[in-house]
DNA sequence: ATAAAATAGTTGTATATTGCAATTATTTTT
DNA sequence: AAAAATAATTGCAATATACAACTATTTTAT
């Protein structure tokens, strides 16, 4: 029936999302950090080098939790904050070598563990899921009300 | 390429969890609370009744975390708290009147995104869709390495 | 029947996270 | 030159997190 594919598809999101947390989770702990450090790394190793307010906005999170959290992480050595001699309001961030072996390894595991999840997913299926999932993708960006949120 | 569909895998979930992030995140904040008080509030309204422990497994997280959590929420009138009689070890959580207006919003809210999601999938692709998130988790779930983590 | 072990939940501790408001410093606009 | 805007930081306060230790209760072993 009709009105039971969006609670199905919300089912399926919610388990995949939970177990995707907890895979998360383990990543994090297992390179002494939180899951939110975790984020901030992997934002960062992939921009390569980002403003405080880019990252921000990668994040969805305040730029004082932001701030916050890099000053947390340069002091674990693993961030670097350059100021913008173009514009002192700027601070450029990016990974430090240590940052980057944290960055990589992470970086390595989730590559490997999404490799083998790809992998157990029967061959013939495997453009089909990954359609599937763009659609889903844009479905739900066709949703969202405005540019932060997704109800009315 | 085979070595390139586990990246692209990763890539489209990561945007979909991005994306139902800031969905959260507005809807717990629409309704004043947190993102987490909004998941123990989800979680304690579907299971009806339910043990601090079972509590903290269905959300991944220490049960002193939930402890405090529920605690919180029992402070602001949405949870109630029951001694089990038949064992004073348990104590039975659920919503109180006010925290079943509050579940019953965010449910709504929920329930009717998601069905618009799904109607925006194209017809012929819907039953596609949820075949292969069916077929992802399952590839999720076989590449466990244990109970609680995904990797080894 | 009693003691030991196990379980459920709470509390202490310490750290981390979060966002709003206010602030400082800098650049852009008027 | 002054006002406005922007980037980032800090103050404030609440929330979140997990490990360890604890209390209370039940189960298991003796």
């Amino acid at each position: 029936m009709e009105n039971r594919g969006g609670h199905y598809l919300r089912e399926l999101l919610e388990m995949l999302k939970k177990d995707l947390f907890v895979l998360e989770k383990t990543e994090a702990s297992c390179c002494g950090m939180t899951l939110s450090q975790c984020h901030v790394i992997l934002a960062i190793g992939k921009a390569g080098e980002v403003s405080l307010n880019e990252l921000a906005g990668l994040l969805n999170l305040d730029s004082s939790t932001i701030s916050r959290s890099v000053d947390n992480l340069f002091n674990k050595g693993l961030v670097s904050r350059k100021v913008d001699e173009r514009d002192r309001r700027y601070v450029r961030i990016s990974l430090t070598e240590m940052g980057k072996e944290v960055y990589g390894e992470i970086e390595r595991n989730l590559a490997d563990y999404f490799e083998r999840v790809f992998s157990s997913i029967p061959e013939e299926k495997r453009h089909q899921v990954l359609e599937s999932l763009k659609l889903l993708l844009d479905a739900v960006r066709e949703n969202r009300c405005c540019e932060e949120g997704f109800l009315w």
